[in-house]
DNA sequence: TATTGTTATACTCTATAACTATA
DNA sequence: TATAGTTATAGAGTATAACAATA
């Protein structure tokens, strides 16, 4: 197959590495949280006392996205939410035990994952790797 | 934020520099089409008489999914189909000078994209990325 | 006036399963 | 029996716009 004048770019080859290594995470997950959602849970872990339009803006998600999420969050036990004290609007967002073991049980399951990539890549180019995808995030 | 054990792993940077790359992508189609849909017609364009299953595959779609997708591109006059010689159950996918206009018009849009990217990284780096893309793709 | 969280809503993309016609 | 395309359907995830409470 010819990806004609797409092909050796960076939006193409980009798009299909995150589309493999998204389906290999969904696999391991086996549909129980998606990556982004699994990363808002471990944004609230380390990150007390954040608000939850902070939380959204740092997942990539709309402030409205998020609430469905906590929603389901709060029904498994992952997380409480209390009024903010200084400013009556906004909502705190705190970790619960159950949640922080949620994390936990998956820790593994991804860092396998991570290792397996370091491991094809080696050390040093897997942080020239790493160091490429975040200057990709900068502006251009 | 601190995304906690997370932090400098291929997993997040990945996505994040995906949805970030294809957020910009989206703003200069303005809504005109996805990139993996843009794929599907590139792919059509340059592989003549590919049948539609052999373009879900590559596009890494169901063929269920492709069926909606080039009912929409017919109706905008960017292919016709038509069955096969050989195999009665299949159809052949053709690009229409109409399509292939399309095409042409957005190329300059992606390569500015794709140029603003190598400039920023440097023609060394640039190929460097691509080649860790296509090898995150291989297996790990 | 602006912002936080919420709701209602609608949209888009996608896959699953079942169907048909061919092989 | 298996495969190509199709259909109907359902599901998920998301954003937009409007609202109440608060700043």
């Amino acid at each position: 197959m010819d990806y004609g004048f797409l092909t050796d770019m960076v939006g193409l080859e980009l798009r299909k590495a995150q589309s493999q290594t998204e389906k290999k995470f969904d696999q391991l997950f086996n549909g129980d949280l998606l990556p982004g959602h699994y990363t808002v849970l471990v944004l609230i872990k380390n990150n007390p006392g954040s608000t939850q339009s902070s939380i959204a803006q740092y997942a990539g998600l709309d402030r409205s996205s998020l609430v469905p999420l906590l929603k389901q969050f709060e029904k498994r036990g992952f997380i409480t939410r209390k009024k903010a004290t200084n400013d009556a609007r906004s909502n705190i967002t705190i970790i619960t035990p159950a949640g922080e073991d949620f994390i936990q049980r998956h820790r593994a399951t991804i860092e396998e994952l991570e290792h397996n990539i370091k491991k094809a890549f080696g050390p040093k180019n897997y942080s020239q790797l790493v160091k490429f995808l975040k200057q990709l995030q900068d502006h251009p």
